[in-house]
RNA sequence: GCCUGGGUGGCGGAACUGGUAGACGCAAGGGACUUAAAAUCCCUCGGAGCUUAGCUCUGUACGAGUUCAAUUCUCGUCCCAGGUACCA
């Protein structure tokens, strides 16, 4: 046996040993339990960083973990293709975005190899591949069919100079990221998925995930923002139309001064049409629809907004309202128009205030002094009894919002409604990588359905990039030109657009089961055994949109009949994102850390040698470049203490900070556990590995050993089953490590150590095999084993070994630590109590002091009040 | 801005359900072995103070509170990260 482990020799040798084997592969066995184990397959954007090590080693320990445990395990892994880097790296690199993706693939899937995931790689798929995308145009079809799927008007982020639109990332601070112009919004019709027919489903079921973190589905319940109140209507002065308003605070009503309706609400250009403000509306108008959507953007700009020119009529109270437009009023949500209550809102409040319109309190809290709408200086939304509000005046403001509905739904003026914060699902890009959306418009039939027969409608891949970053479909006349499939009018056109990539990360995991499958998106046999996925284990940002989209696509699939099932991921593990700072350097951007020479905190840049601005810790990405890829540790240390490192270094559900400072004491520990099984195997020969009673142990370093060994299986086994805390599983093993070393082992140590010792040397390396595969495949054949490790059941721990006869007792007086005394673990809570009265130290504090109050731990704690 | 998390030694982290703060490791310092180095092994290691075999005080972002007892629960503040609907 070689002095220490070389990674180098030994783990391609098992790589191989697992491949030709086809140890990974699986398949529908029926006679055995299944366990779908599945991590967020990566965008194959060049290298893979340690983000993708960290979440591809914690799910190849469980799925190594659960094989073990005699479970037929589905571990599959493929490449989410289609997307916009592809695209800026064709422009910037003069390639395509097929050779790209697939050389990405290739160096990508070489290097996940290389650290040997257990994954069935015959299962492997890419979504950017007409086998697989066809079906999700399949899919779309189907939708279309159901009337899930609809076109309208919407707007994207555009770039004049570059004529081509952006998405929110290329946008920086308004400026467009290639060439600086400001951004503008243009308006264009896009297919949007019916996402909210589900939101009540989606949300119920929040409450039915007992296997996902809380955090994430509160964040999906909030995303999805359920809220109920009223829909009021409005009259309008001199006209016979409404103005409709969602509320969530009927009670307000009477306290209403003034309405704001979101720029883009079609009253706004008819209200203010013929009047004075007309010009001033349509210039306000104008502004905000250039300002960027998304809603970090719009909670950014300053709250305004201009008088229409025209009024509506409270109905409580008949108050002339003035109508406003406003920024902050948002046409996606409710109806698109707010009556503000300045009393009792606080942006409304600031509203008034900046224009100069009326306060009216309704609502009085119960205690403290009265509000007084001329000294006020910020709005109180706390419930309270109403006021100023005619015959509601002294009811109770969570009774009133009934009886207010009730009296509007009575004269025909509002109802109870419930309004949404989701939004449908636009998937619409002017994109040229991604999927094609298969429909034909036709100035005959409008947009026709190509038929399920035409699929797939392949993405010309011969198609060049142009300059500006914008699509090149439009401009394929073989692309886009088609014949009417209803009416045969030659000049029909193809949508030359493609799907959002979410799309194809929506339904992956289902194509898993069944990949291969050329009749149908899956194989219904194949679904029914593997879904859903027992285990599912990715990045905390996708804790909104790719799960929340997920359930959502199962959701179209149950309604369709395809599956009976609607919850995708029975439990879920969030890890935290794996960070390190940015580098900007003023001539090259945003740099590699390899490319920068940093010390004391100032970095310089390789290339140019210009001050490096050292950015913010954000989560990895290669768009940031803040990127370490991990082909440095393998050639220092191999697959698996880079593995073992990845999880020592903090559970998974935690953001680390990228430092590898610990893997030296990783290796060290490997070589440790080598030395250890070195000794073991030398001078245990013909001994057999203890399994009896612990009480049939005389020897005190045997039982010692003994128990310790049990505690650390039930240890690292409810660590990687209940919570997947690696680093304390891991931590244990040392533990039980340095505990064998501190006992000598030598050929002259009793039979009992040495069987003892070759017991707990045969766990070590079976606790250890799911995080360092290569290492225990090696050791447990040095050990004399036939049969490789991946093939051997978990270890198991007996409960009569747990327990040593004494327990550790600390006395506390007045809750601070003043002694501590071993007892047998057997004592009544009354001798401990005595034991810790009459203990010597504990004397000294309570000499001459009334004890006021004892209490006890069980097999813990004293504390003494006096 | 809003939603969700997080903040513990020089560093990564540990602490069951409110019960010994700092497990396990890294770094650092000291020592052993060695001609030397590497490797390995042993010791020290939150801070402050003192009458220094030891003892006392203090300490889990900050400020309050609940409790016999708070890293853990409540309220407020600050900072960091993730998401914010076209990055994936």
């Amino acid at each position: 046996m070689d002095d220490r482990y070389n990674p180098e020799k030994v783990e391609s040798r098992w790589q191989e040993y697992w491949e030709k084997n086809h140890i990974f592969r699986a398949s529908e066995d029926k006679s055995k339990s299944k366990y779908y184990l599945l991590e967020m397959f990566p965008y194959p954007s060049g290298k893979i960083h340690m983000g993708h090590v960290r979440n591809y080693t914690i799910g190849d320990v469980v799925a190594r973990y659960k094989r073990m445990n005699g479970y037929n395990v589905l571990h599959p892994m493929g490449w989410d293709a289609f997307g916009m880097p592809a695209e800026n790296a064709a422009i910037d690199n003069k390639t395509h975005p097929a050779t790209w993706t697939y050389q990405n693939i290739s160096t990508m899937q070489s290097q996940l190899k290389r650290m040997g995931f257990s994954y069935d790689w015959e299962r492997e798929v890419a979504t950017c591949k007409p086998e697989y995308y066809r079906w999700e145009q399949w899919l779309f079809l189907k939708m279309l069919e159901k009337d899930m799927v609809y076109r309208k008007e919407s707007y994207v982020n555009w770039c004049e100079h570059c004529q081509t639109v952006l998405a929110n990332e290329q946008v920086e601070s308004d400026l467009c990221w290639r060439c600086g112009e400001m951004v503008q919004q243009k308006k264009l019709w896009q297919w949007f998925f019916r996402i909210t027919d589900y939101a009540d489903d989606l949300l119920v079921y929040c409450d039915n995930l007992p296997g996902w973190p809380e955090k994430v589905t509160l964040m999906q319940k909030n995303w999805i923002g359920k809220s109920t109140g009223s829909e009021i209507s409005f009259k309008i002065e001199g006209q016979e139309d409404y103005i409709k308003v969602f509320t969530t605070r009927p009670d307000t009503l009477f306290g209403a001064t003034f309405m704001c309706l979101a720029p883009e609400h079609p009253l706004v250009e008819s209200l203010s049409k013929g009047r004075p403000q007309e010009a001033q509306v349509a210039a306000f108008v104008d502004k905000i629809s250039k300002q960027e959507r998304s809603s970090s953007s719009i909670e950014k700009y300053e709250k305004e907004g201009v008088f229409v020119g025209a009024w509506c009529i409270n109905p409580a109270n008949g108050r002339r309202m003035p109508i406003y437009t406003a920024n902050f009023a948002l046409m996606e949500y409710g109806t698109g128009a707010v009556m503000s209550v300045p009393a009792h809102d606080q942006r409304d409040f600031d509203f008034a205030k900046k224009y100069n319109l009326d306060i009216v309190v309704v609502i009085q809290p119960k205690e403290g002094t009265p509000l007084d709408s001329a000294t006020m200086t910020e709005a109180c939304p706390d419930p309270g009894l109403l006021a100023n509000s005619g015959k509601y005046d002294g009811m109770d403001n969570s009774e009133a919002m009934d009886k207010i509905t009730d009296w509007l739904e009575k004269e025909g003026l509002g109802k109870k409604t419930i309004s949404f914060r989701l939004r449908d699902w636009g998937i619409s890009r002017q994109r040229y990588w991604g999927t094609p959306i298969p429909v034909i418009h036709c100035q005959t039939c409008g947009v026709v359905p190509t038929p399920e027969s035409d699929l797939p409608i392949v993405l010309p891949e011969d198609a060049h990039l142009l300059e500006n970053g914008g699509s090149p479909l439009p401009t394929l006349d073989f692309f886009k030109k088609a014949t009417c499939p209803k009416c045969g009018r030659a000049d029909a056109k193809r949508d030359t657009d493609t799907m959002d990539t979410f799309v194809e990360s929506s339904w992956y995991f289902i194509r898993y089961c069944s990949p291969h499958c050329d009749t149908a998106m899956f194989d219904k046999e194949a679904v029914k055994y593997w879904m859903p996925v027992d285990q599912y284990i990715g990045g905390v940002e996708h804790a909104i949109l790719h799960l929340l989209y997920s359930r959502y696509f199962m959701r179209v699939l149950n309604t369709l009949g395809l599956i009976d099932f609607k919850e995708p991921f029975t439990n879920l593990l969030t890890q935290g994102m794996v960070l390190k700072e940015t580098l900007k350097c003023p001539e090259h951007n945003y740099i590699f850390p390899e490319e920068a020479q940093i010390a004391d905190g100032k970095a310089t840049c390789k290339k140019c040698g210009n001050d490096v601005e050292i950015g913010r810790v954000i989560k990895m990405s290669k768009s940031k470049k803040n990127v370490i890829d991990p082909n440095d540790l393998l050639n220092r240390y191999g697959a698996d203490i880079t593995r073992l490192f990845c999880l020592f270094a903090s559970p998974p559900e935690k953001g680390l900070e990228w430092n590898d400072d610990g893997v030296e004491g990783c290796y060290r520990f490997i070589n440790r556990v080598w030395r250890l099984a070195a000794t073991c195997i030398e001078i245990t020969k013909g001994a057999k590995p203890y399994s009896g009673s612990l009480s049939q142990l005389s020897d005190s370093d045997a039982k010692k050993l003994y128990t310790k060994a049990h505690q650390t299986i039930k240890k690292v086994t409810d660590d990687i089953d209940g919570s997947f805390h690696f680093n304390t599983a891991i931590s244990a093993v040392m533990e039980l490590v340095n505990a064998m070393y501190s006992v000598e082992l030598t050929s002259n140590s009793s039979d009992e150590v040495k069987s003892v010792a070759l017991f707990c040397i045969e766990h070590i390396i079976l606790l250890l095999s799911p995080i360092v595969p290569h290492f225990a495949e090696e050791v447990w054949m040095l050990m004399g084993k036939s049969e490789g490790i991946t093939e051997q059941k978990w270890s198991t721990y007996r409960e009569d070994a747990l327990l040593s006869d004494e327990i550790l007792v600390v006395v506390q007086v007045n809750g601070k630590l003043r002694s501590k005394f071993s007892i047998d673990a057997e004592s009544s809570d009354e001798l401990i109590q005595k034991t810790a009265l009459a203990d010597e130290v504990v004397q000294k504090y309570i000499d001459g002091k009334a004890i006021k109050k004892v209490i006890v731990v069980r097999k813990k704690l004293v504390n003494i009040v006096v």
